[in-house]
DNA sequence: GTAACTGCAAACGCTTTGCACTCCC
DNA sequence: GGGAGTGCAAAGCGTTTGCAGTTAC
């Protein structure tokens, strides 16, 4: 998704164009890890120094409500944001809590064979896999 | 799991064994739904008047750690507790946040098959289906 | 011009922590 | 008897809310 689709949904969906609401939309969908609210705002604070993390959630949410990010509630409490919408399984690291997506082969015809049992129709889904990542591994 | 295994588990594993432990552990393993802490002290209380939700959370960080049950976040910031460590999915209703185990036939084959292209070992993993319940449904 | 949005700070809710008292072993 | 565990209340922390000032359109 370019800039431009980006301000068509927003106008499309009756919401206006800020220049935050931008730089969430575009930090979130460009990058490959799975932020929280406050990496967000680390990240972006440096080109827009008087954003606040308030408007972060605000934007999230209403990403969300587009339909453009999934939420993921961890136990630790906190919310990362995963902005890639497809079928994907997200590897998560225990140790460090790194999260990355994963598209292993046939994973769609795969899953569809498992949603066929099931008796409704789903309208979404959430698959994580936990394992300690290399580089924490290493540290022992 | 019987309660002498439970009281069993606790000892070997350097724990002592209270009523409140035992009232935990035992509510936990016994129900099907996947309850917060707050309902396990709710559905407690009356048989342990004095029972703190501090202890829940204590109590719960230990069967934790004893493997016996796992701890699922949701972005609502709750967290929910399952007891049922097999292989399943979490059937989740978006609107009632009910939540239910699924066994599809054949599960474990199949994910088997997802899981040999990962590169490494897994140590668990979390899959849920949401969907609207027929409860929810009929509500409109 | 005006309704929506931002930024700030206070409020919120769930979870964790600290500590004196209690109870298992 | 002694150390681990409980219960209570306060603290913590990520998230949400309210509102005055600002901005998109």
């Amino acid at each position: 998704m370019d800039d431009q689709e980006l301000i068509d949904l927003f106008r499309k969906s009756g919401f206006k164009v800020t220049a935050q609401r931008l730089a969430v939309g575009k930090n979130l969908l460009s990058r490959e890890d799975h932020p929280s609210a406050e990496q967000i705002y680390q990240s972006l604070k440096k080109e827009y120094p008087t954003i606040s993390l308030g408007t972060i959630y605000k934007t999230v949410h209403l990403l969300k409500e587009l339909g453009l990010i999934q939420e993921l509630g961890f136990h630790e409490g906190s919310i990362r944001y995963d902005s890639h919408r497809d079928l994907h399984i997200n590897t998560v690291c225990t140790t460090c809590g790194k999260i990355n997506d994963h598209h292993p082969k046939n994973f769609q015809s795969l899953w569809n064979k498992i949603l066929s049992q099931l008796d409704f129709e789903p309208t979404g889904q959430r698959i994580d896999v936990y394992y300690g990542c290399s580089e924490c591994k290493n540290k022992t």
